[in-house]
DNA sequence: AGATGATAATCAGTAGTACTGTTTAATTGC
DNA sequence: GCAATTAAACAGTACTACTGATTATCATCT
């Protein structure tokens, strides 16, 4: 049909953003198909990786995520031998999510397709443009 | 708390986009809420302001939204006085969605209200970065 | 030690959103 | 003038992430 987008609504950030932020998680959850873990599973690899062990609840904190979400996240990477919830020493009530093997190796993979997927969709920009977006970014939304 | 945002994240970029379009829908539909329209019905306004009055079919196409969605959308522009459906005189199953002096007013005022909601999003960066951020956007959605 | 209150993870139920599929009325093409 | 198509509307559905309640464990105070 290739109506295009209509001009009043490019200079509103939500719309400019919204419609991104569709396409990249997009291509980014079909990057990751292969791995067998969408989007969201693949950041608390990453987190995991990044931090190492934590609780669900920090899991959460640190995503920004519910603490009820986090459960069915981690139930996928559990299912998939990604992660293992082992109980705490320190606090028998907690879990502590631990990376297995396969898991370090799935972070590190997925990175990778991240990265092409997410040139993909910038694919209108060159390298250049794509870290002052970036970088603009990360400034916009602060420290916290 | 300020747990901050995790930097494996930060490099995430549907994460960026997630973070920073919650906010600009959360700022822009604070700043529409005193003229009771929320963000989604403020940009069908401007859509008809700016391309004039069209069926609801078309409407959803420019903005990209479900056919369902668009009948919900114009209920609440409609129960508010800002549009009206007129019968179409080339086609009598469809509306011609058309705008009302109060519809136009409110265009026109929610325009500044949420420049002014997109500035407190973007506090982090000043007014030329604001505007080279946009153009990045613009750019790397392309044509459509 | 025992009682009280808080916390981690879980689960069931719910709310919000936008969709699919169907219906009605009107149009187009044969 | 009849069949196929289309605009709008509506009901039901699917998906997502939430609230609230439950269980087990921990911390604190006496």
């Amino acid at each position: 049909m290739a109506t295009g987008f209509p001009p009043p609504l490019l200079d509103r950030l939500s719309y400019l953003l919204g419609k991104l932020h569709f396409r990249a998680l997009e291509a980014e959850g079909e990057g990751l198909a292969s791995l067998n873990v969408n989007v969201k599973q693949h950041a608390a690899l990453s987190v995991l990786v990044e931090e190492g062990p934590m609780t669900q609840q920090e899991l959460g904190q640190r995503m920004g995520i519910d603490r009820t979400t986090v459960v069915s996240v981690v139930d996928g990477l559990d299912d998939g031998g990604l992660v293992e919830r082992r109980r705490s020493p320190a606090d028998r009530r907690a879990y502590l999510l631990t990376l297995t093997p396969s898991g370090c190796d799935a972070e590190e993979r997925g990175r990778h397709l991240v990265a092409e997927a997410e040139k993909e969709i910038l694919e209108g920009l060159d390298e250049p443009d794509r870290a002052r977006l970036r970088e603009l970014l990360v400034r916009a939304l602060g420290t916290g």
